[in-house]
DNA sequence: AAAAAGATAGTAATTAATTACTATCTTAGT
DNA sequence: ACTAAGATAGTAATTAATTACTATCTTTTT
């Protein structure tokens, strides 16, 4: 049944441009994918990307949707069940690493929409899922003083930039080893650093 | 002096025209700054750029000299003469800091650099200022467990990605809130829980 | 007067978006 | 069930705007 691919409903084809949008960020600066490079990846004419969206803008926002969606979801599933905050964070911090491993040109992608002058939609996504992130890790931190498994004098607001700054750079060194794998590596190994800092002594 | 403006010498233009990029990268998009930006920042037409470079990557070549030599000295200079590798450490970030709310586009050009896939004369500028600036911080990490300031278990290369990856995060923070001055606030902060992630227990 | 620096007015290539047309699928009427 | 008609999806070519870059002429400096 895979035999026409070609004419796809209108929702698929649009699911299947957001994809082919990520995996191309992947291996290419975003801000450089242009819709002939995004078309022709889906076999696809330049022109037809029009059928669906209404401008490139409206790709981007799509794009962005996706990756909201799917990275809070992951992040409340991974976090979901464990009562410790502390191991939360850790299960998120991993959980989020491991969907950037996957899909590279994510962070690189939020990235690029912070950087807009203009207040556009796909830039109002990304900063709202930061939001809705931050959030979580907000109340994490705070129930984590409380049970004292964090250390009571903790700057939550601080610990908060630095658990999203540690992720971006992570991004950055593969970025500059040029691989992408070795993120998993070097996730452990710098939350464990992370976790010192805000831990409570013991 | 100053009533004569146009028409400097070739060495003065090229350096007004690295300061112009410098400048325009703190309010819009690095990847978004054409050669028509630029010259209108400064008061000269297009194609007077191309008296004094041959192409606009040499224009950001200029840039990412100008960056990588004025950021070294920078940092070395702040730690100049401070004994504690520790102290040294936080002169470092510190005076990164106060250079990035300086400049606020330089973080954000760096990170466009890297993200380029060919391999340019700009990102190798870019690559081997963050492989120097690693080094520095390598050194001062080894001294540090040497002196018995810095747990004697600290993984090294994960500390460095940690303290660049920081400052990162800063930034990132202040493009989601449209202010590049919180990042002074906000730096001793976040440093406070990196510190408390790599110091020895007392 | 000579040389350096800038202005003006281009070019060629690339880009997002549009257009006229065609192929395919869906569904209503018999 | 079959077919005609309409809706949906795709193609190929074209458009206007933008971009880096260049050729020629003018002005300023020395």
């Amino acid at each position: 049944m895979n035999t026409h691919v070609k004419h796809l409903p209108a929702d698929e084809r649009r699911a299947v441009t957001v994809e082919a949008v990520v995996k191309l960020a992947g291996s290419q600066n975003p801000s450089e994918i242009t819709t002939a490079a995004i078309a022709k990846h889906m076999n696809l004419t330049q022109g037809a990307l029009f059928r669906h969206f209404p401008t490139k803008d409206a790709i981007w926002q799509a794009v962005m949707e996706w990756v909201a969606e799917r990275l809070l979801a992951r992040i409340d599933c991974a976090a979901q069940g464990i009562e410790s905050p502390l191991a939360a964070m850790q299960a998120i911090f991993m959980s989020h690493v491991e969907f950037v491993a996957e899909h590279p040109g994510v962070p690189r992608m939020m990235f690029g929409e912070l950087q807009r002058t203009k207040q556009t939609a796909p830039k109002r996504i990304v900063q709202t899922l930061i939001l809705r992130y931050g959030e979580r890790l907000h109340r994490l931190i705070e129930a984590g003083k409380a049970c004292g498994e964090l250390s009571a004098a903790l700057d939550t607001e601080a610990a908060t930039t630095l658990f999203i700054g540690t992720i971006q750079g992570l991004v950055m060194q593969s970025l500059l080893a040029g691989n992408v794998e070795r993120i998993r590596d070097d996730a452990p190994r710098v939350f464990a650093i992370y976790q010192r800092g805000i831990r409570s002594a013991q």
